[in-house]
DNA sequence: TCTAATTATAGTAATTATTATTATTATTTG
DNA sequence: CAAATAATAATAATAATTACTATAATTAGA
């Protein structure tokens, strides 16, 4: 690609995730940030979410359920996709035990594996409160 | 919904799914089934995927890149998709290494975790020799 | 076995999430 | 400040999937 340019639009993208930990679609993106840009278009906010991605600034998280969602945090973590209310939370695991998962797998495949996804899913800490 | 009714077409992509270790997508098997019944649309094709789905004598694998699979095995196991070739792979690990996945997780969430849904990638067999 | 009732199908249109195209606008560099 | 170039908005296109509808296949009962 051409040498990256500065645009309002891109930067108002970048701050939402990196404020909120909604880990929200592009679509909702695109309806936050037309608050600020009325006249932004949803092409616009996927090449930046793309490119944001691409450059390490932003995460894009694959759910087997709807549309990608995205994320400020870039550090490797999982999420939690809440059954009941459908958000999704951050869940840490130290970067040991995701190593110690691909050598789990490793011994019983034989070809070679070298990263994965993982999504869980049960309740997040509010809904789980109120049951 | 209505009693089920027997379909030939239905009967012939749950034998197809059976018999092959493919992880074919919807289109996949699609082409395969068009062979037996030419006339047979993709439409009746997802709705039979997703009826056979339903009743539990198939699985869908989502995977986050590109449309999903299906599967003739219906015991829960993981896959390895392939960077290289595409493919993908079956990967057994114990039903103790799974809800140990889940144990692992609980203990680092405030919520609760009940279930996972991973794919790793890497290389199949076969592309591994190849390198 | 024939017939009525009902589900399944093929063909098609519609939907959803996403990417591509293009003329215009914004940013940057000299 | 002006030329060069990238980014935008608006729109069209694509891919995967679901919905709709008239016709065909399956099933249950006489």
């Amino acid at each position: 690609m051409a040498i990256l340019k500065y645009s309002r639009q891109r930067a108002s993208i970048k701050e939402y995730l990196l404020e909120t930990h909604e880990h929200p679609t592009a679509d909702t993106v695109y309806l936050h940030v037309k608050k600020e840009f009325p006249n932004i278009s949803l092409g616009t906010v996927y090449r930046n979410l793309n490119l944001l991605a691409d450059m390490g600034d932003v995460q894009k998280i694959p759910t087997p359920y709807g549309g990608d969602r995205f994320d400020g945090r870039t550090d490797f973590h999982y999420h939690v996709i809440c059954n009941c209310c459908g958000n999704v939370s951050d869940l840490e695991l130290s970067p040991e035990h995701i190593a110690e998962i691909n050598q789990l797998a490793n011994r019983h495949f034989n070809g070679q594996v070298n990263s994965h996804f993982m999504i869980f899913s049960g309740l997040c800490p509010h809904c789980l409160e109120r049951k």
